[in-house]
RNA sequence: GCCCGGGUGGUGAAAUUGGUAAACACAGCGGACUUAAAAUCCGCCGGCGCAAGCCUUGCCGGUUCGAGUCCGGUCCUGGGCACCA
């Protein structure tokens, strides 16, 4: 895999050098110390009924070829959790598995011609043998692939009992469709509106699809967030905004159209601004713009390029607002007044009805669309001190705390919640209106019209319709020779996959081409782990006993979809009898992304190609900042895009490999967790490996000597030990409070304070008793970041047997006892020096020796000072 | 555009509740050891200033005896926006 190392390695054989015993080999250390993790079984997990258990989950990797460092980082980070928690005396299960089925299979078919079934299970394979290099304290028993018949019988096996109960159904939906592909383009497919193959200017095109229904569930979930102290503020919050609920009231305007009577329905969450509306708007695809298209041609051309474009939500929210009136009006459901109806591009089909009030007053898209089209704004709403002026848009327009009603009648002097009951009530008289709760979540669509993923059970029959297959049937498989070529799902070319017998009425039948959605796969493989041998049911006791998962640790770009799709599928499963818990992760880590640089060029068919950065040679500015690069191979220029997450499809995916050949595991496990706080990004450079792997060099000589001298005399304790001793419990008592909060970093940080300790003090017989002391506590310490040199270290220490079960260091408390402290001193608050008190010195004393001390007598020159603030065991300020 | 984060020396970062800004490292510089290099060890290392001292946590303003930390504004940057996973 990589010619440097080869070489390395060749020459060492050649010239067989002598092994020096005292050198840190961490090569041989690792493979001892994982030979003996392994021959023992270590790390099955049981279920134990003597210790509290321990889940401890990070999410599993899509295996796309190699590990990156955002793996690296994740996997170390639970496993220090993982092993802390053992030592804490905790039965743990850490398993690991493969997120197998998805895109980038498909795409390497296209570009290799090998079946993604093939392409993956390699790069399972390879995975695997560098997940294991790193030494993680994994239940590889308990391994799964999210592509194996026997996992994703259970995802077809649930969306059947959804189907059942009504919560998985049929409707059209919105793709982006590749016209000269004739194939259905993901979002990150779509650049700039175009196909990232054929460069064709890309399409929406409605089909139909399955749908979950996760709304019947949105209460739930927005209320059980409450439920979860363990997770990250901000992850709850992103979700809730997510889910967004909002209260407000649907109501309709009457027109009446081809002679009959009918109603406008639209949602708004400001009925207190009713009386400004001055025109509606509709999606594209709402009926009646479809209806006033028939006879309008100019109409029927804007809806039309209103379908070109992609449907990502980034992209209609910055795209220039367009509209175009219909020609048809309806009436004001209050005053009766005519309201001319227009179709426009930023009206979501998919949000609410299709079609909204605008009121150009008091909300700025509005206000900046009738401005442009030249339609009327009426302010209805006056808030004290803000005068309207219906040429500049300013904020306090939609504030809707301070204002009153104006311009509205019966309902003028009305703040927002009481003109919106009254509203309502009017309206609900009229019997065109309710108050009603809208969220912004919608139903999850689970279709996909891709080959590698797990078949959709279903079978159209012409005489049936869409049947169920029968349980015993399942399941269904995916055949794993097929070599997708980018022009559609290579499963409907399977004739002996698609033909069929209906199970009802036995005739000839089509087979259900599109796939699930591979976040189905993840939204519940971690109650799989609990059980992954079962072939009689999805989940069994197992699972009521591992679940919920004690902590889940992954990355931030999860924050929303996946952990609410897992939320929604645990729920699901609980209703079904399934599982016990209403959520499935007790405390959530967010891992912070791991970022590197990323270049691109555009190819010839105006797709986009990528480079990795050890491809281009850079040019930079002044201040050191990239400029641009060109790429080595060509040496033409290409674009730099700036930083971002590490991805196979950017390309910017960095080898951790290199990394764990030079300097072993436990450098390359250190490094990441000394890097950064676990929750922060990371840019990544892998300039300081050296320091960290010069850390571990120093323990294992400093173990070594430690262990060469003789076996403990019992020696007087001297008071450099004692406040050594001090020092040591002073870093172990801040260690293990940065352990709680998962920052780790600054626990490797003590490591190495420890050992700087251990190193400035003698080390003899005499001092034995402490520097025994403090090697125990630092290697047990340590052993969750480096485990195998401080298991080796442990052993050859003769601290005990094995190190992965040793009790976690505590601090001892009458360590911490000193008889004097430094505070410090300030005058005005700026630092002037400091004072040595004694440890139970009073607030007068501590005043009186502030007052006496030079710099104070200086400053206040004679006269008593303003104030003096102590604050206990830090500072004493002087207010002169 | 909307939602959620982040911004501290040349670099990665630390500073628990508002209380010594820059712990611990990397890089750099100087030295010891060495024929030499590597490795190792020792010292220096935010800016200005001869010094006393002054300035410094993206930028502007506020609260406070005291602000990296709290509040308002602003710029830059990362993540998500429902088909990347």
């Amino acid at each position: 895999m990589n010619p440097a190392k080869t070489m390395e390695s060749s020459d060492h054989s050649q010239h067989a050098p002598r092994r020096d015993s005292a050198k840190y080999d961490p090569i041989r250390i690792e493979q001892a110390a994982q030979r003996h993790w392994d021959t023992s079984g270590t790390f099955r997990a049981r279920e134990a009924k003597d210790r509290p258990k321990y889940y401890c989950l990070s999410m599993f990797p899509y295996p796309s070829g190699k590990l990156h460092m955002g793996h690296v980082r994740n996997y170390t980070i639970g496993d220090v959790l993982a092993r802390h928690y053992r030592m804490k005396g905790h039965d743990v299960l850490q398993p690991m598995g493969w997120d197998a089925f998805g895109l980038p299979a498909e795409n390497a078919a296209m570009a290799n011609g090998v079946p993604p079934a093939r392409w993956t299970y390699d790069n399972i394979a390879y995975m695997r043998k560098q997940l294991k290099a790193l030494g993680f304290a994994i239940d590889w028993e308990r391994e799964l692939a999210t592509c194996e018949p026997t996992y994703y019988k259970w995802n077809q096996w649930l969306f059947l009992r959804m189907l059942e109960r009504g919560l998985a159904y049929k409707k059209s939906g919105t793709v982006n469709w590749d016209p000269v592909d004739q194939t259905v383009l993901a979002n990150e497919q779509v650049i700039e509106g175009r196909g990232w193959r054929t460069g064709a200017p890309v399409e929406k095109r409605d089909i139909p699809m399955y749908y979950l229904a996760i709304t019947r569930y949105a209460e739930e979930l927005l209320a059980d967030l409450d439920k979860l102290p363990g997770w990250p503020e901000r992850v709850k919050t992103m979700q809730a905004n997510w889910i967004g609920k909002s209260f407000g009231v649907r109501f309709a305007f009457p027109y009446e159209l081809d002679g009959q009577s009918d109603r406008l329905w639209v949602f708004t969450t400001r009925a207190d601004t009713i009386m400004g509306v001055t025109f509606c708007a509709l999606a594209a695809e709402h009926p009646l713009a479809e209806r006033a298209a028939r006879d309008n041609p100019s109409l029927s051309a804007f809806i039309e390029e209103c379908k070109h474009g992609s449907v990502m939500e980034a992209d209609l929210a910055t795209m220039e607002k367009k509209g175009m009136p219909t020609g048809f009006s309806v009436r004001h459901p209050l005053t009766g007044e005519t309201i001319p109806v227009w179709v426009a591009n930023y009206v979501l089909m998919s949000y609410g009805d299709g079609a909204v009030m605008a009121v150009p007053a008091h909300d700025e898209r509005d206000f900046h669309f009738a401005r442009s089209h030249q339609l009327p704004i009426k302010p209805v709403i006056a808030i004290d001190g803000v005068p309207f002026s219906d040429q500049v848009w300013q904020d306090e327009y939609a504030d809707k705390l301070h204002g009153r009603c104006v311009n509205s009648g019966k309902y003028d002097g009305l703040a927002f919640a009481e003109a919106v009951d009254a509203v309502a009530k009017d309206l609900e008289a009229l019997g065109l209106g309710e108050k009603r709760v809208q969220w912004r979540l919608r139903d999850w669509g689970i279709s996909r019209q891709r080959y590698w993923g797990c078949p959709i059970p279903i079978i159209h029959c012409p005489k049936c319709g869409d049947v169920p297959v029968p349980e015993k049937d399942l399941p269904v498989v995916l055949p794993e020779d097929c070599v997708p070529d980018g022009s559609g799902n290579p499963l409907a070319k399977r004739a002996d996959f698609v033909h069929c017998a209906c199970p009802k009425c036995g005739q000839a039948a089509r087979r259900e081409t599109d796939t699930m959605d591979t976040f189905v796969d993840s939204s519940w493989y971690y109650a799989r782990y609990a059980c992954p041998d079962l072939a009689a049911a999805m989940v069994d006791w197992r699972a009521q006993h591992w679940l919920p998962v004690d902590q889940y640790i992954g990355g931030i770009e999860h924050a929303i979809l996946h952990l609410l799709y897992s939320r929604f599928w645990t729920k699901v499963m609980r209703d079904l009898g399934l599982v016990t818990c209403s959520e499935p992760f007790t405390r959530l880590l967010t891992q912070g992304m791991v970022l590197n640089h990323i270049f691109s060029r555009r190819n010839a068919r105006g797709g986009n190609e990528y480079f990795s950065p050890d491809e281009v040679d850079l040019t930079h500015d002044a201040h050191g900042k990239i400029t641009g690069a060109v790429a080595r191979s060509d040496g033409r220029p290409v674009l730099y895009e700036g930083v971002g997450t590490m991805s196979k499809s950017k390309r910017n995916g960095v080898d951790p490999q290199a990394l764990i050949d030079r300097y072993g595991a436990d450098t390359a496990r250190f490094f990441m967790i000394f890097a950064s706080h676990p929750e922060q990004t990371l840019e990544w450079s892998d300039s300081g490996v050296d320091g960290a792997h010069r850390f571990l060099k120093r323990l294992w000589a400093y173990g070594l000597r430690h262990v060469e001298l003789a076996t403990l005399a019992v020696a007087p304790e001297t008071s450099a030990d004692r406040s050594a001793r001090r020092e040591l419990h002073k870093l172990l008592k801040q260690a293990n409070y940065d352990f709680e909060r998962v920052q780790f970093n600054t626990v490797a940080a003590a490591c190495m304070k420890m050992l700087n300790l251990l190193e400035e003090h003698p080390h003899t017989l005499e001092t034995r008793p402490f520097t025994d002391e403090a090697l125990s506590i630092l290697l047990r310490l340590l052993s969750p970041i480096c485990p195998h040199v401080c298991h080796e270290l442990w052993r050859l220490a003769g601290f005990g047997e094995d190190i992965v079960d040793a009790p976690w260091p505590l601090h001892d408390d009458s360590a911490l006892l000193a008889d004097e402290i430094e505070l410090v001193l300030q005058i005005n608050g700026k630092l002037r020096g400091s004072l040595r008190v004694s440890a139970n010195a009073d607030r007068a004393s501590i005043e009186a020796c502030a007052l006496a001390s030079d710099p104070a007598q200086r400053h206040l020159a004679g006269r008593a000072p303003k104030k003096v603030i102590v604050v206990p065991g830090r500072l004493v300020n002087v207010v002169a």
